[in-house]
DNA sequence: GTCTATACAGCGATAGAC
DNA sequence: GTCTATCGCTGTATAGAC
């Protein structure tokens, strides 16, 4: 049975989470730099630890696998997003502005929010299969904020409301590929863009 | 300096091109394969030889190193895309039906042809410093085929052809994320839906 | 909570018989 | 052209001192 996404792997240290939950947050931060920047196998937890000013083997004490990491990861990922597309919205209420917002704070969220990202997860590493159900679920329930999006819209009767989504979602994260700061353009630029270029020239 | 593309790695025996050519190829598609399924860095040249039934040190007859091979799946995904689009561009002359041609065919190359895909390459494995820029230019060559019909395109001023280009390619390579086989839709119908949700009321 | 040291598996690649 | 055997290295993860 998959594990809540927030309570995975807390509380080990017996009361005194001051220090240590800070130290935590730094490893994740550090991590998802690194796994964005190089994949998730060409980082070794040496490079993390490194990053993170410890020694390998210190880590393994906050995380007991690499793929215990990874979920913690992916989590914070997904959560920073969810926040920043939550509050992107606030207010709004057309349809088509809601979208662009979100595909701005999306976008945003990808190159910016700390260094959370791999919203991606192109193909999840390796066997995974004990974590794999609550990645899974944890996209999920990020996709269903933009599935509610979509639903809003009014589109025609053959553009299908699932393909729109997933191709709405898919440019997004292919900027990842591309994408590289000091463009002319910011993240925000490329969401709204894309919305416009969705949009057409409908009202 | 770099290669040409399809000349790569020929001609190591002797003249007995025969069986050796047919061999190569079959590594070529099987590595293709596990690549786009697995990733580069998890696919190991041990699981390449298990799966072209052969021993792992043999690939090193035919490949003088895994990156090599890699260029070689990368240049025969490429090659084999850009014909299939050019192919199906045959005969059109309405640029959103072109548009339309092209997503259908990139779409239907990434998951049957044959088993060559990694058109993607989000980011390319390791250091690659050797192969890179040539991995780069065969991209380049594919993308200008892109860059032409978007540039046909009738587009509203504020639309920036660059952005709408790596959208369109973002989405579409974005399904082999996503994308099952035996689902409703045919690869080909995603790629069209791709273009008609761009198109939108436009004519 | 972090260190050092190390076990152990798996990788890419090579050598040499056949 | 393929095999077997193996080298050297790097990876994750663990044990035990501090």
């Amino acid at each position: 049975m998959a594990v809540r996404a927030s309570n995975v792997r807390r509380g080990r240290q017996g009361r005194g989470e001051r220090g240590g939950e800070r130290r935590r947050q730094e490893i994740i931060s550090k991590s998802a730099r690194l796994f964005a920047t190089k994949g998730f196998d060409a980082t070794s937890m040496r490079d993390i630890a490194a990053a993170a000013g410890l020694n390998a083997g210190s880590l393994y004490y906050h995380f007991k696998s690499k793929d215990e990491l990874f979920l913690a990861v992916h989590s914070a990922g997904v959560e920073s997003a969810m926040e920043a597309v939550r509050k992107a919205l606030e207010g709004l209420t057309d349809p088509w502005e809601r979208l662009e917002a979100a595909a701005a704070a999306h976008a945003s969220a990808l190159f910016e929010s700390a260094d959370l990202m791999i919203m991606l997860v192109p193909n999840f590493p390796g066997g995974f299969s004990e974590f794999r159900d609550e990645l899974v679920r944890q996209r999920d329930e990020y996709e269903q904020i933009i599935r509610d999006l979509v639903t809003d819209l009014d589109l025609p009767a053959d553009i299908d409301r699932d393909v729109f989504r997933l191709h709405f979602l898919g440019a997004l994260n292919w900027t990842q590929t591309w994408y590289r700061p000091n463009s002319r353009l910011t993240p925000e630029d490329i969401g709204r863009q894309l919305v416009r270029i969705l949009r057409c020239s409908r009202e």
